[in-house]
DNA sequence: TACTGTAAGTTCTTATTTGGAACCTTAAGC
DNA sequence: GCTTAAGGTTCCAAATAAGAACTTACAGTA
């Protein structure tokens, strides 16, 4: 079974994930809490490709969890800001936040 | 970037994400929220192939959020069970949910 | 005019991951 | 010695991701 077929799966935690679900989404979801705004933001911010930024940039808005909005017209610039459904996600991304904190103490490995 | 390098990032919610982040980690501890302990259960309930459950079995058992044990020893049978570290997923799970049942309500396509 | 820089993407090739089905192992029941 | 059951592993084709270069549109400047 393909990941997008949970969109209607009887699960809310399985539709929710069949949107949001995969490794970068929900990076740049943090990034927008956090007040970042900007194609290029996103990608050196999580680190993903430009081809996966735009993919996911794309399925957030079209998902409404993020609103595209031109801040220039001539060039034509864009920025993606949460909407109120996007901003309802934060408990979620909290609980994750606390979960990491708790449980994934950060190692240090090379430079001490 | 790969996302498992994502392991020592400074951020908690980026560390939580490269160990859970993926599309069907999430449904599995769902699962076991859920009262489901056994390989098979997995498979069925996700919709996973029983490649990705096993591969995912055996992250989340080494990263200590399943613990597995043998329930039968001849023949050996093996169960999956949430590990404290395990249990205290619960809040973002509950916060998928909420979001998923508020934002994302099931449509009814064909046998409605 | 041409050159440099910025923002927001798209395109290309290669590598990794996933989907789907079949197969394997151990043991119980008939 | 055939069938069923649990818990996987193996195989190949298809989809997705990684990494880098390229494109478009405009501003500044020399």
């Amino acid at each position: 079974m393909k990941w997008t077929d949970l969109d209607d799966n009887w699960c809310p935690v399985a539709r929710t994930l069949s949107l949001v679900g995969d490794r970068w989404t929900l990076l740049i979801l943090r990034d927008c809490f956090l007040g970042l705004s900007r194609f290029d933001q996103f990608a050196e911010s999580t680190g993903a490709t430009r081809h996966i930024v735009s993919d996911r940039l794309k399925r957030l808005v079209e998902a409404g969890i993020l609103d595209k909005r031109a801040y220039s017209q001539r060039p034509k610039r864009y920025e993606y800001v949460l909407t109120i459904k996007g901003q309802e996600f934060a408990p979620a991304l909290m609980a994750f936040r606390d979960w990491g904190k708790k449980h994934l103490p950060v190692r240090r490995t090379s430079t001490g």
